[in-house]
Order: structure tokens, then sequence, then C-alpha cells
DNA sequence: TGACTGTGGGTTTTT
DNA sequence: CCCACAGTCA
């Protein structure tokens, strides 16, 4: 027996080397699901398997990478050799060798959501559908998760649910937005990030040249990881390759249904009950034992989760102490958590010796990462925000890819749109209106259609300029590499120009990012080093570099460097840290609003509110404000029904929702049905902000009741100062650190007689 | 016909 | 707060 094996539990051993027949094994947080993964791959190699004959499907491409990394160390150079990646990059890159086949071009682009959303959008306002009404983000998610249920236009055309669900919602032609859509995407030899699943599924149901048999020989083994994230379409493609007439069923899914969460793209715990029924014989394994968390931390996850219905029975235990209470900040304010967390990362820095690295921040939107950004930047302590506006989306950046994507697939719509007249060459909407219209009578794409259009002699000899220069960015592409072309584009299309001649900060800004991206895919094209666990990629072409941006995402990130880890719960999955501080545990935030009107919602955050705590090795912090501001305007909400699951054993002594109240704040209505207890005990400082009236600042005097929006009722204990130098020294009752000063001409002070 | 400016509306999580 | 659009000016 190899010396790997020694290092795992009974349960792990035994998935670890069960490699033949279907595998389910259940992984509770902190269980050592990736040391199964790895080791199991790892044994599968060993066992004389060829390695490219192995397909492993993980979350993301960084675990990917890390999963090779780990293989490497059992196995060596070998582990390279296996196909590990993310369900959309494996199979992008299996389309990429068969797009032929069904009719695209193998150098598809594809669409990223901002580009879907635009086709969207701009069929909605061809159809003259009132953008109200089709909203394009509701579009948007209808179509996906058509396309995610294998539901094609034809079919979904001839589903009288799906029909008459669109006429309810008063959108009786998303069908047909969604059929143009499809031939949006294909004229355009692109693919959306549903496609590469969609697509290869029909590839591989269609089999032209029987490429069916030809995957299906080549992966004798698959793996996948967070089974319990995969939606019916991945799932559907995965039977294709592995459950046929005369298969070995040699599969392994590793998922936790507790940590579930995303539902909203479509993924469904089903896929675990299914897969059950689907394969016989079917050995399932249980991981239970946290390796992670200390005992506080494990029992408050295990109270919260118990609150959820739904779910398979498992206990998770630890055998690393008790550890720590969990601790619990109430903040006033946003601004204020932003700095009572940044105060407490120093004092852990300082008394527990923890280093940056070990600490991260958790959010549920990533909009929330701004104000800690700006108090960990003021303390000096380095972060980095994983998540959110990415490089690649910002608009300089996407502008320069624009030309880029064109140089590769001048088909592509949404690029030829976007920097068709950006930098300014006279060439605007109207202009751009007749070729699209002309596209879709002579039903070609609009670079065809740039021939044909009528236009006057000056609009023309434009658009030839214009389309002279992409020509030749294509010629040069074929003998160039893609630093050589991408400079050349910004130049030649006068990009670096346009940005040098914006003096303003945010201007130069913008040159530096294009300047990075620049940087960016100079090292791309000048890096020689094979890296564990990459791919060699020996292709420097454009082309090239193209297709390995489109599936970038944060996650992927090298997140070298002694920082403070700053993302949304969603991203942290599957990671870990010494300290976890999940904040803006707040109803309507955490649990979202969009989330709270069904109890399915509900159950998907609190799995969310699971995943987060369940990545604290042995120091939890958890915080809410009484205020913050969301969209530019100032809301109040009550702390986290979340809190409340957590058993009080768990946390450090004094923890208590609700405050002595006071008698002149009225409780916010409670919008959620049945919560008369939590209205009860929570939510003292709501203030219906409608109601609210700030008293002129000269009429505050000591002795007065007053209103403050986020400190709730207080009682002025003194006024000092004069003119615009007024301070008032309010002791605020209801609040953390009750006396507060403020400066009288900028607080907003309601008097309550 | 294109460029610019003001208004209004929506508002989560990710490949 | 940020983006998209409509309306206006050149």
């Amino acid at each position: 027996m190899q010396d790997y094996l020694n290092e795992l539990n009974d349960v792990q051993r035994d998935a670890v080397t069960t490699i033949n027949g279907p595998v389910l094994v259940v992984a509770g947080p902190g269980s050592g699901k990736t040391r199964v993964l790895t080791y199991r791959i790892a044994n599968i190699i060993e066992s004389g398997v060829p390695p490219w004959e192995i397909l492993a499907l993980t979350f993301t491409n960084k675990s990917a990478k890390e999963m090779k990394e780990r293989i490497a160390k059992v196995v060596g150079s070998r582990a390279n050799n296996v196909w590990a990646g993310t369900f959309h990059s494996i199979f992008a890159r299996i389309l990429r060798v068969e797009a032929e086949k069904i009719g695209y071009p193998s150098s598809f682009t594809i669409y990223d959501s901002q580009d879907s959303k635009s086709v969207i959008s701009s069929i909605i306002k061809e159809l003259n559908l009132s953008r109200d009404r089709y909203n394009v983000n509701a579009i948007a998610s209808r179509i996906s998760s058509a396309k995610s249920s294998l539901i094609p236009p034809k079919l979904y055309g001839q589903m009288k649910e799906l029909i008459s669900q669109d006429s309810m919602n008063k959108r009786p032609r998303v069908h047909e937005v969604y059929t143009k859509y499809m031939a949006r995407c294909k004229r355009a030899g692109a693919m959306d990030f549903d496609d590469l699943l969609f697509q290869l599924y029909y590839l591989l149901h269609k089999n032209p040249d029987n490429v069916l048999d030809k995957y299906r020989n080549k992966f004798k083994y698959l793996l996948v990881d967070e089974f319990q994230d995969t939606n019916y379409l991945q799932y559907a493609i995965i039977k294709k390759l592995c459950k046929y007439e005369g298969s070995s069923h040699n599969i392994c899914v590793v998922g936790d249904d507790a940590q579930s969460i995303y539902a909203f793209r479509g993924a469904t715990v089903d896929n675990i009950l299914d897969f059950e029924k689907d394969y016989k014989g079917l050995k399932t394994f249980k991981l239970e034992q946290n390796y992670r968390s200390t005992t506080h931390i494990v029992q408050a996850a295990n109270s919260v989760i118990g609150h959820n219905k739904k779910q398979i029975k498992k206990k998770i235990w630890s055998h690393k102490g008790d550890g720590t209470k969990i601790r619990v900040i109430k903040a006033v304010s946003d601004s204020e958590e932003g700095k009572r967390i940044a105060d407490s990362i120093i004092e852990q820095k300082t008394r527990r010796h923890l280093s940056n690295s070990d600490i991260a921040v958790l959010y549920r939107t990533n909009a929330q990462s701004r104000i800690f950004e700006e108090y960990l930047r003021r303390y000096n302590i380095p972060y980095k925000v994983f998540g959110g506006t990415s490089f690649y989306q910002r608009k300089e950046v996407k502008d320069l890819i624009g030309y880029l994507r064109l140089a590769v697939n001048p088909q592509d719509e949404e690029a030829l749109k976007r920097v068709i007249n950006y930098p300014k060459r006279g060439i605007g909407n109207t202009t751009l209106e007749k070729i699209s219209t002309k596209a879709g009578e002579n039903e070609v794409n609009m670079w065809e259609a740039m021939d044909y259009v009528e236009l006057p002699a000056g609009t023309m000899k434009k658009l030839k300029g214009f389309k002279a220069m992409i020509g030749a960015f294509i010629q040069r592409a074929k003998t160039v590499d893609a630093y050589d072309l991408a400079a050349y584009a910004a130049r030649q299309s006068g990009l670096i120009a346009t940005l040098k001649a914006d003096t303003s900060v945010e201007g130069l800004s913008r040159l530096e990012n294009v300047t990075s991206l620049l940087d960016g895919i100079k090292e791309f094209v000048e890096n020689d080093e094979v890296e564990e666990g990459q791919e060699l990629t020996t292709d420097k072409s454009l082309a090239s570099y193209i297709q390995n941006i489109a599936l970038h995402t944060n996650q992927d990130e090298d997140d070298e460097g002694n920082h403070i880890t700053l993302m949304s719960t969603h991203s942290a999955k599957g990671l870990e840290f010494k300290s976890v501080f999940v904040v803006g545990l707040e109803e309507n935030l955490f649990p979202s609003f969009m989330a709270m009107k069904t109890p399915q919602g509900i159950e998907e955050e609190r799995r969310l509110f699971y995943v987060a705590i369940t990545r604290a090795e042995e120091i939890l912090t958890l915080s809410f404000a009484n205020s913050r501001y969301r969209h530019g305007k100032h809301s109040n909400n009550s702390p986290s029904r979340f809190l409340n699951e957590i058993p009080l054993d768990n946390m450090e002594s004094g923890f208590s929702l609700s405050k002595p109240t006071g008698t002149a704040v009225r409780p916010q209505r409670s919008g959620v049905a049945g919560n008369f207890k939590q209205a009860r005990t929570q939510a003292k400082l709501s203030i219906n902000v409608a109601d609210f009236k700030p008293s002129p600042s000269s009429a505050i005097q000591e002795g007065q009741k007053v209103l403050h929006l986020k400190f709730g009722e207080g009682v002025v204990e003194q006024v000092d100062g004069r003119n615009d130098k007024k301070v008032a020294t309010i002791n605020f009752p209801q609040i953390d650190n009750p006396k507060r000063r403020l400066m009288l001409k900028f607080a907003k002070l309601q008097i309550m007689e």
C-alpha cells in the first residue's frame, strides 16, 4: 500500500481506493474532500490508467490547477496530462476541435453575460417591445434557464407551461426573442456561457462522425467536484459520456447538498438524488469529520443548517477542541462596520499573531467591498478584492479586446458594435442600425452586411476605412504573435491616442489599464515556463490568447502575497482561513431581499451562510449594521435571522439582538409573514425614513430628545462651539458606544418634543 | 447624422 | 450609485 494512503482516515481511504464503478462521496465542509479527489486520481494513475483518460470536472480553474499540483506530488509530471478543468473550459476546448461539425467556426467567440444582454436588448428594440415589460435581465435568465434545461427555442414554443408563464408575466413574446437570440449568436459565430454546455450536448447527441464514441472511449474515468452545484444540462452531458450500454461506469461525484448555493444558475441538488437512482451498485461514502474548524464553529454551522428542511442527514464533528467563541459586532452604520472590522483585524494580527493571508472578509454582495477597502487602505493593511468588476470587464479593456476579438472572428457582432465607433470615427447609431437591418434582410452577419448597405458616400468611406483596418489586423494576426498584434491594434485604432488625450485621473487610470492589458498579453507571449498544473501552450497567436482569457475568472487570479482576502460568500466556496469575518448580516441583505420571497430562497441563503461560516478554522466574527447606504439611498434593516440560529453557547457572552427599547421609535413594518417573534426582539433601530423630518440644526439644544436615522433615539447632553462649528454630544442608549459627538452642521436630527 | 447632456429607473450571487 | 436612453444642439 502506498504512503499517501496512510494520510487518510478509513472512509477517505475507501473512497480513494474504490476506483471502479459509480461512487458518490458526500463530503461535509473541511472533511478532506480535495485530498480524496486528488489521491483518488493519483491512485487511478498508479493503477496503470493513462492520465489523459481521466476527466476531472471542477468548479474553478484554480481548483483544477491546485488539484493537478497535488496529484503531481504523488505521481510526478504525468499529472499534467489529466483533463482537469471547469465544465466550461473543458467543453470549450472540445468544441474548438469539433465546432465545424455543428456549424460554428473553430475560432468562435465566447460571449460573456454583458454581450448576451446586449444582443437581447437589441432584439427587444427591433421587435418594438417595451423595455420595462421586457426587462433584459429577466429575459436573459429566462433564456439561460431554458438552455440549461435542454429546451431549444423550438421546444420552448411547444411547452404550454413556459408559454403561459410568459403571458402571465405579460411577456408573451419571450419565445420569439429566444429564437432570434439563438440565431443571432450563431450568425455571429458566438457561443454564450450556456452554449458551451448546450452545444456540446447537441454535438454528442447528434453525433456527427461518431464523436460520441470518440469521447466515450477517451474518458474512461470521470470525476465531478462540487456535484451539488451542477445543473440539469451538466448532468445530462455527464450521463452522455458515462451512462450507456457497456460502460464501466467509472464515475465519482463529490458534493455536499448543504453547500448548494447556485440554484439561481440552475444548479439542483436533485442531481445527487438522481445519481443514486441512475447508477445501480453505487457506493456511497460520507465524510463527516471536519478537520478544518474548531467545535464552536462546527456546532454553530450544524445548528444553522438544521433550520433547513431539505437535506441529506449527516453528523459533522470536529476533534480540534472548542476553540474561540463566535463574536458578533453590532455597528450603527456600514462605515462603522468597516472601521470596527478593520480594528478587529489589527487586534487579531497583534494579539493572535495572524498574518494578513490568514484573514478573510466575506460579504453577500460585491458592492459591500468598498467600505472595507477604504478602511484597510487607511490602516495600511494590504488586501485583495476578488470578484466584482473584474479587470477584463472594464470598459477600456473590453474595447481593446473588442478589436482583438474582431481580428480573430470578424463575425463577432458584439465586438463590432463596441468598436466600430470607438474611438469616434463618425459611424453613429443610424448607420449601425442600417447595417443591422441589412444583415437581418440578407441573413448575413453585420461584417458582411457592411458590403451591401447603401449609405451616403462620406459614411461609406468611413465604413470602408474601418473594414480595411480590421482586415489588416486579420492579415497581420496570421503571421505575428498576440502581443505584436495587440500593440499594433491599440495604436492603429487610435485607442491609445484617445486615452492619452484624456488627462483626468480616470482617464489616466484607463490608459494604465490598457497598458497593463498589453503587459499581460506580452507575458502570455513571452512565458516559456511550463507551469505545474497548466497545459503547455506553445501557441502564442492572438486566437490562442483570446480563447485563454474568455473563461478567465477572478478566482483564477493569483492570490500570492500576504494580504487580507475580500470576496463574496459565493467565491469563498472551497477556501479556508484561520479567521473569517462574515459581514452585513442583515435582513434584506443576507438573506438577500431577492431571495426572501420564497422558502426555497431562504433555504439557499441559509446554505450560503453555512458555507460562509464553515470557511473559518479558528476565529469567526459576524457583523451587521443598523443602517447602510444602498444604491445611494439610506436603508435600515434588522439583524439577519441567521444570527438567531446560532446557539448562544457558541457565542461570546453578552450577545443578544435586542436592546432596551425606546418608546418613540416605531418598529419597522414587518414584511415577512410569521416573524412576529423577530419583530418583537429585533429591529429596534428601524426608522421609517419617509416620516423622518430633520429639524434645523440651530434648534438643537441641551436636554432635548432627538431622533437620528442611524443611531435612533438619543438625548442631547451638551452643545459646544459656535456657528458652523457647533458640536452636540448625544447619548444614544440603543447603540453599542452610546455617546456620540455630532457636527450639527451635518447632523440630521429630528427633535421629539 | 453624430455628439452631448440631463433624467429616470433598477437594485444578488457566477461560468 | 451607476447605467441606459431620450431629447437637443451643431
